[in-house]
DNA sequence: GCCAACGTTGGC
DNA sequence: GCCAACGTTGGC
């Protein structure tokens, strides 16, 4: 089972919402490294749920439901030559909330989080975390 | 609102 | 295939 981080800005699609519909379908990314990401995972896979823009903080976790199926939301434009579909999307499910969000800058100071792809890579919306910051992390926020 | 980082596009 | 120009993301 992989680990995973998820980001989001909050107004438009926040960790609450998630919870609340108790499932979605992870679409929009139209990066090609993160579209790697979401074709890697896995059912079962975790991930952390990050609030970009607006809170700037991991506020909980999230489950992979269901693998990489095409994603129907890609405009013409942003297919292959050949017209067929090099997005996809994955369903995430809520995991459980933090009782105390981790800010980034709480990650930014901490010894073993300066490698996380939080802070090397910070415009990619999805990332891998590894099983030891997944712990940190998961620890810091209260479960 | 600004700017740095980085991916993508297009001319050569 | 290189690189400048441009667009987008996201922290501050």
């Amino acid at each position: 089972m992989a680990y995973w981080l998820l980001k989001s800005e909050p107004f438009k699609y926040s960790y609450e919402k998630l919870r609340k519909d108790g499932s979605t379908k992870w679409d929009g990314v139209r990066n090609y490294t993160a579209r790697n990401h979401l074709q890697a995972m896995k059912p079962g896979d975790q991930a952390l749920f990050y609030h970009s823009n607006e809170g700037l903080a991991v506020v909980g976790t999230a489950i992979i439901l269901k693998g990489a199926e095409p994603d129907t939301t890609a405009s013409k434009d942003k297919l292959n030559k050949d017209g067929s579909n090099p997005w996809v999307v994955v369903t995430v499910g809520p995991g459980t909330a933090f009782k105390a969000p981790v800010s980034l800058h709480t990650v930014k100071n901490h010894p073993k989080l300066q490698n996380m792809a939080l802070l090397k890579y910070s415009r990619l919306s999805v990332q891998p975390v590894t099983p030891e910051e997944w712990k940190i992390l998961t620890t810091l926020g209260g479960l």
